[in-house]
DNA sequence: AGGCATGATTTGATCGTTCAAGTTAAGGAA
DNA sequence: TTCCTTAACTTGAACGATCAAATCATGCCT
């Protein structure tokens, strides 16, 4: 293998000194023209490359951005992270940086891992993701004065506390209310997870607000369960037994949405003596089984959400005021409603 | 934030020298065992942490390993490489190392990302995936000595030009259509990739393999499509409309699967006219699209193999021979089959 | 007592880069 | 001519760790 080129052989070859080697790939300004197209040379011709370490022990920056990866979650929804992470680790790279991935078990261990990081390999900054109500994660970032992202906005604290990126969860489900309002269903329930997670109640909001704005009476027509495939079609059977006038099902997740339209589809439903209704169902992040089975079902911009979230990182490093950004989802209508 | 410890600081707590810590830390053999524990306490009380980046100027080591990310893969099938990438992170933690994700287009942009990161953050080593015939990568990475495994069989080369871990992928289709042949089966057909992809080949390989092991004849009961639900149910439809005797499906994949799922649950199918078959349906992969939808699937043991995977690197970055490890899957029974 | 091996610890040098300060040469003003 | 400024480039030092070699005891053997 190609012995490893230093700045110290460039700037021989290109008879100059290391510094101006230096300047010329990072200060150009301060560099004549001419030697700096020759330095240009020399580098291009040794295959000169910086050496980050080296590098790194000068600066103190990494240009490495940490990210947690979940263990194995091998659930309908773990798409979602995994798109993310795909579309970061892309914009990452635009703008110079690595993705450097680490696991964590909860917020505790996770701020371990921080420290571990902060003293091992140093990355520059860090990117969150699922926020929650009293993020540990978040105020340790912040009282250190560390660079971060959020992919989820802070549920505890003002919007303006850190940079964050979000998808308008709520502005999703109204749109899949309003998409069921159109098609004519009045009587159209949720599916949801227990109150006091911010994306949760997010989304059931937005449930609330479309039935809201149509003059619609909410009551009785939410569900509370955990995530899970069982969970929503208990759910759902649950709720068409309750009230025989629900024709539409709105869920939180596409796990849920897809336990529910096994109740929907089922040709002879146990709990429903008279004649077949057909029930409307969406669900929530359009993942590869949402489009497998035709399931409607609201698409978070993931790459996009990414890119942005690179962005206001780039501008936390650089000192720039990052700000925040509010993304909205889009329906995918597909045969389920 | 507090600032930066280094070893120098520890020493001078501890009352010794830096090289007694460094040696406390890495070599505690040569260290007198009370002078050991006191070094240990105040890098404890001093929260002292190894800079990996002055480490590996002196060492070349960077306790890093690369692994590439492909750019947004939305389709079913991406969910094997990601639950691989989970597992491998924890298994590399486990050993001390950190993953690095890195995106590249084809064989040759990813070579040059080889350079790219060499120069660099110089891993230590590096995972590759989706080997293939003429793979342009390992022999690059051999030619220079550089330390790699990849999860995927060389195809062209001997078994044992580099160290590699795989799920036998014949073994998982000869899994399944043999269990096919117990339910009763006897035409039973493949749907696969074109020849010349040794996954693809392979999969087909183990359905031939299990016929010829019941006495039956393949003939005219393959058929070869891109990977994709409209590419699976359009030779679903082909396959049974030219032989009205098949009563069984293996696919190559579970998009493929998903593909002809479609037709053979289809109530009243164009294709036959004759009383209703019902045709088994069997995929490759185990994805939460198969689980969702109570599909047949081969499973591969992804998180061992993950492990498997990071041992060998050990292996390998310690001059160990490493080897290489053929994994068998197992057959996920759900009502498709 | 002298010599020598062994164990425990310390010292100086080094990895490759960039910062900060220093040098050199050329041009302009007095 | 002399002095000063500026542009362009060079030199020495430092980042924090580990390697290699040096130092200093200590104990054992003859």
């Amino acid at each position: 293998m190609a012995d490893k080129v230093t700045i110290a052989d460039v700037a021989r070859v290109a008879g100059v000194s290391r510094q101006t080697v230096s300047n010329a790939l990072n200060t150009p300004e301060v560099v004549r023209p001419e030697t700096r197209q020759r330095v240009l040379e020399v580098v291009e011709e040794l295959g000169y490359r910086v050496n980050f370490a080296a590098r790194q022990m000068r600066t103190g920056r990494s240009k490495l951005i940490a990210i947690r990866i979940d263990p194995a979650g091998d659930g309908v929804n773990g798409s979602v992270f995994d798109r993310f992470l795909h579309g970061l680790t892309e914009s990452a790279a635009g703008a110079g940086y690595r993705l450097l991935l680490y696991t964590a078990a909860d917020d505790q261990k996770e701020i371990a891992a921080f420290q571990d990081l902060l003293g091992a390999y140093e990355p520059d900054g860090f990117v969150l993701t699922s926020t929650h109500h009293k993020d540990a994660r978040t105020s340790w970032l912040l009282e250190r004065g560390l660079p971060f992202v959020t992919f989820g906005r802070p549920w505890s604290e003002p919007a303006d506390v850190h940079p964050w990126v979000d998808v308008d969860g709520s502005a999703g489900t109204e749109a899949a209310t309003e998409h069921l309002l159109a098609a004519g269903h009045r009587r159209i329930a949720f599916i949801g997870w227990p109150s006091g997670s911010g994306v949760g109640d997010d989304r059931r909001e937005g449930w609330r607000r479309a039935l809201a704005g149509a003059g619609l009476d909410p009551a009785g027509l939410s569900r509370e369960t955990p995530d899970g495939i069982a969970d929503g079609e208990a759910a759902a059977r649950d709720l068409l037994t309750a009230d025989p006038d629900i024709t539409a099902l709105v869920c939180a997740s596409d796990s849920l949405a897809l336990g529910a339209l096994h109740v929907a589809r089922s040709p002879n439903p146990a709990w429903h003596a008279e004649a077949y209704r057909r029930i409307a169902v969406t669900g929530f992040d359009d993942t590869p089984v949402a489009k497998a089975i035709g399931l409607t079902s609201v698409h978070q911009p993931l790459t996009d959400a990414a890119a942005r979230c690179m962005d206001l990182l780039g501008r936390a490093l650089d000192g720039t005021p990052p700000g925040n950004l509010l993304l909205p989802p889009s329906l995918v209508v597909r045969q389920s409603a």
